[in-house]
RNA sequence: UCCGCGAUAGCUCAAUGGCAGAGCAUUCGGCUGUUAACCGAAGGGUUGUAGGUUCGAGCCCUACUCGCGGAGCCA
């Protein structure tokens, strides 16, 4: 049988029809019973008459708890008032599962309710428009890359030492092997794809055991990650702010009732166009100044520091050419000034921070076995990684995105917490 | 790991050291167009745990547990 499903009811208007869903709420008025319908594409309002059913299913149309599972059958009215602007006149309602003291009431409730119960909070419309915003946002990384002739290379997310050797990373026994840990980034294995496709990125979780405890942390987060050959430093970030205008762009395009639904300042979204930005870290330095923040030259910015950057602009603002001794050892050196890495961090607008790291890569063999040995890591656990180096290396550059800081972005949200389906945190792995 | 805040009914929160309260949810009743509907009634409590001060502790003190916000680190 076919399916319909609400957000299709404009073709079955004063059709007769039949829904099946939840019941999201209801209200009553004497002889007319209002119920919700939420069937995961929407919403609708169905109207049950007391003369129009019959007395059993208008006693039960009364009896309903909060998310009862029923089958609803009626005619489908043009509804101006209603939100979606149809309504169902209904002439049956059935039962299929009962539903008794739902925990979750049209009221307020606290995050740690709403977290302990994620697997039910997700019913909710806010979650659900969330959730659809979360995969736009995925679809739109994958057409973009796929209409640019990127191959999807995904890394492994077992691996045998750290790619970047500073974050603490999530252990478990590996057979005769010893150790193995959790990604906490495919780039490496990218690199490697970018060399024999050219064009590749990897889409994938990553993991970082880090007890971070803020908005905008995770433990298991998601992570798209382009690598391209014969790519520099620039060629990066025309790259990512291409990239970046086509997410939002999208979003904006096919989900504006989900914007709408979270409430979403849109004309702050409008504005990611292209150009974005583009100052060095140097700049980025005098800023803080001018705005009497204390800062140390050389040091990292600080999530403080990121939002007062950010705040002087309409857009995604990157910041490049960052001191070598605060980034990763597979940065190249700016052959300018060997005292700054070809890095770049793209910081959203309106205090998000940074959602994308990126850099130029370091391409000769020599230099990267001094970095290497500067951050004292093991030279042999790079042997393969030094391959790519010794076997016609080119210059190539990639970044990261984070998935869940670049939804909050686009949703509006406070804690990125509700981008992601169910969240692992350093104080919460269940449900 | 560090700094700050918090924990009272299923949920969100009140309660000068002196009778444990409200709204929502639940149950019952009312209303023929409700929009987090509304109106009336009822049930619902070992005040996070363990000690201490006091005639008397939800409230003051100590420790612990759990949670929230932030720092560092990062996407």
């Amino acid at each position: 049988m076919q399916k319909i499903y609400i957000k299709d009811l404009g073709q079955y208007v004063d059709q007769t029809i039949t829904l099946k869903g939840w019941l999201y709420n209801k209200r009553s008025s004497g002889k007319v019973r209002f119920i919700i319908l939420r069937d995961g594409s929407g919403l609708l309002q169905c109207v049950v008459f007391k003369g129009n059913v019959t007395p059993e299913v208008f006693e039960l149309s009364d009896k309903l708890g909060q998310e009862s599972s029923i089958e609803v059958t009626g005619k489908v009215k043009v509804e101006p008032r209603a939100p979606g602007g149809f309504e169902l006149d209904a002439v049956d309602v059935k039962l299929i599962s009962e539903s008794k003291d739902y925990p979750i009431t049209p009221k307020e409730h606290g995050v740690e309710f709403l977290m302990d119960k994620r697997h039910l909070w997700l019913r909710s419309n806010r979650q659900a428009a969330i959730l659809k915003i979360r995969h736009r946002i995925v679809k739109a990384i994958r057409d973009f890359f796929d209409d640019r002739g990127f191959t999807l290379m995904d890394a492994p997310i077992l691996t045998p030492a750290a790619c970047e050797g500073t974050s603490t990373l999530f252990e478990t026994d590996y057979f005769e092997l010893g150790k193995a840990y959790l990604t906490q980034s495919g780039q490496l294995y990218a690199e490697a794809g970018a060399m024999a496709l050219g064009k590749v990125y990897s889409f994938g979780p990553t993991f970082r055991a880090e007890k971070s405890k803020t908005r905008r942390h995770l433990t298991e987060f998601w992570m798209v990650e382009p690598e391209v050959a014969f790519n520099d430093l620039n060629d990066d970030m025309d790259l990512a702010e291409e990239f970046l205008e086509y997410i939002v762009q999208s979003v904006l395009k096919d989900r504006a009732e989900e914007l709408k639904v979270l409430e979403r300042d849109t004309t702050k979204l409008e504005a990611v166009k292209r150009p974005f930005p583009r100052i060095s870290y140097d700049e980025a330095v005098q800023i803080l100044a001018k705005n009497n923040i204390p800062f140390d030259y050389g040091n990292d910015l600080g999530a403080t520091d990121e939002t007062v950057i950010s705040s002087q602009f309409d857009r995604p603002v990157m910041v490049h050419r960052y001191p070598s001794e605060v980034k990763a050892f597979y940065m190249k050196r700016d052959p300018e000034n060997p005292k700054l890495a070809l890095a770049v961090d793209v910081l959203a607008p309106e205090g998000y921070g940074e959602i994308i790291g990126g850099s130029q890569r370091e391409d000769d063999l020599d230099l990267l076995l001094e970095r290497i040995h500067e951050h004292k890591l093991p030279q042999e656990a790079f042997e393969w990684y030094l391959d790519l180096r010794r076997f016609g290396s080119v210059p190539h550059s990639g970044f990261g995105l984070g998935i869940e800081r670049t939804v909050a972005w686009i949703c509006g949200l406070e804690h990125v917490r509700e981008t992601i389906p169910f969240a692992r945190m350093i104080y919460r792995n269940t449900p």
